[in-house]
DNA sequence: ATCGGTACCGCAAACGTTATCGATACCGGA
DNA sequence: TCCGGTATCGATAACGTTTGCGGTACCGAT
């Protein structure tokens, strides 16, 4: 850990100026290749840093792009990451995370932390935030993006599907098929608005068509395989004559299936078995279960790709509102 | 979006010096209540969000910390990703992850662009890197912590498993109970040296007790439950003696529990199965499957610890190599 | 020999905040 | 009334890099 190297050292022992080295080390024209070669050469064999914190408050430009998401856990928003960063590995953008854990305040805090590095360009997870954080997102000269959601009222660019729309066709789904005694287990941390949704736009259609949820478990935490085996088998229990389970999550409904396995129930001729997300965790399971894709991946490179646009653009690009269209795959437990 | 609102305009309106109005919004000494109070409200309502960058670059310090993994879709290091969360939560330290995507070059340039930013610590996974990297992390004027693995030569700090421990134990564990037709699916990943040395401590042990590996398989990619699936019933068709499979993922054994059960296999009695990790998806399956516990949270909060100790003894903690003990669970599957 | 043009390079001034130190006001005690 | 001390505040100089502009050297053409 030797004395700390700046830029005015290594230009010293190139015997150059902090200006030609600077320009050489960006790649910047006006350098001679000669020169710049055995700029390179000495920045490199002194393994020197460059301080991007003062090239950033000089240049008056950051090359990240804060992404904030509710969790990493969930086996969700990984795969939105996936598409952004694919996406931004062709710009000198970064992504950089930041995790909100579903708590609005939280996410006040982590976007305030975010803009004050004063990003490129600022993805965020859902359309429910807290009125400052608005005010943030409004006053924030960068590009801003909510994902995943479309049903509310976005500050800006928007991508995402409607999870009451996804919520209601899988409701008729499962009614065109002939089910009648519909329970549904689903997460009540009160913040994931999009599994409130998905919720409420279900039993809006199943009323729609005269049926009403036969039971109905909410859980806290967040989801699991156990937790969905676990909340089926006693609502199994307490309602014997159940016929479809709709959960808020392919986790849980792969927890159901677990159950349904081991208590010998056939499906979905006993019950059936529907989720949501398309997770990749449903591959391969014994039965093929009903879900809807959340084009989480799509999400994430079109999120990423307005971005960019928008850079290029100058952010005069207009208000972008994305709509995806998400397919239910019924699989083999509808 | 209006003007950029900084510094110099809250303190005017609120008719103090920049300093004074820094002071108060930093929860500084030496401001009255009643400036305080005031600064602070009017940056509240006008929205006002500090530039970071140049306050670092003022302050000399930033408040953040790197954290670089592999990947964030294997659902391992999430879960090393919370422990450092929860950990730092007390300070006011933030963690900020970098992707390198199983790739030491990208890891290279990874690094090189978090260190940029001159975070106050640095948690990388692994101990496998570029020469280049190497002297990064040597140079760098900040705590320094390879974590999850111990078998090598660390830079400085260290927190992990021993991975040729683990694989030699789990071979112990399965020998032990009498299985010698063995068989290994794993990660070709060229890049993935934990699994490598789980292979290698495995067949190590398997050598030293006199029985040689049955079959292998190798797949490239990130693991998933339908490869794994695929893969088992691979094996299982081209070598039908095998007794006992070892995986190097319990993603991968999951895959193998499914074609089991698809397959009408008695888990262990035709076949038995271990993987490695203890990931959460394998609480609620038909059968608790066998593992080793990677202790990937507790990995996490130590490392965290362990930038958190650096900050306040200065750098003068000495090197910390701190070897967990990973806990084979047998589950129902050997 | 002179000139316009180009390639290369350096000087000085930012960028927005904080550290440091000094200044002022005010208070209680002598 | 004067003085030392504390509480509060402000002016100035960093922090390490890049932007903007100006300067020099050199080339070919006249």
């Amino acid at each position: 850990m030797t004395k700390k190297l700046l830029l005015k050292d290594v230009a010293r022992l190139a015997g150059v100026s902090e200006m030609t080295a600077s320009r050489a080390l960006r790649g910047a024209p006006d350098v001679s290749a000669k020169t710049k070669a055995k700029i390179e050469e000495i920045a490199r064999t002194h393994g020197y840093v460059p301080n991007r914190i003062a090239g950033s408050l000089s240049s008056q430009s950051v090359n990240l792009v804060a992404v904030v998401v509710p969790s990493l856990n969930s086996f969700v928003f990984p795969e939105v990451l996936s598409g952004i960063s694919a996406v931004l590995k062709e710009s000198p953008l970064k992504p950089v995370v930041g995790i909100s854990g579903y708590d609005l305040e939280e996410e006040e805090s982590v976007i305030r932390e975010m803009l004050s590095w004063r990003p490129s360009g600022l993805i965020v997870a859902g359309l429910e935030h807290t009125e400052a954080t608005r005010r943030m997102l409004q006053q924030a000269d960068c590009p801003v993006v909510e994902v995943m959601d479309v049903d509310g009222d976005p500050v800006r660019h928007c991508v995402g599907i409607s999870h009451l729309q996804a919520g209601r066709d899988m409701a008729a789904q499962i009614l065109e098929r002939g089910y009648r005694r519909i329970g549904f287990i689903g997460t009540k941390m009160p913040q994931d608005f999009r599994a409130r949704k998905r919720f409420d736009g279900f039993t809006d259609e199943l009323a729609v068509q005269g049926v009403t949820l036969a039971d109905l478990e909410h859980y806290s935490g967040e989801s699991a395989i156990q937790t969905g085996r676990l909340l089926t088998a006693q609502m199994l229990a307490r309602s014997p004559d159940l016929d479809c389970l709709y959960y808020s999550s392919d986790v849980m409904s792969v927890g159901g299936l677990m159950h349904c396995l081991a208590a010998g129930l056939s499906v979905p001729g006993d019950i059936a078995l529907a989720g949501f997300n398309n997770l990749q965790i449903l591959q391969g399971l014994p039965q093929q279960l009903a879900t809807t894709d959340a084009c989480r991946r799509e999400i994430g490179e079109r999120a990423a790709g307005i971005i960019l646009q928008s850079r290029q653009t100058g952010g005069a690009e207009g208000l972008i509102l994305d709509q995806l269209g998400p397919a239910i795959s019924l699989g083999e437990t509808l």
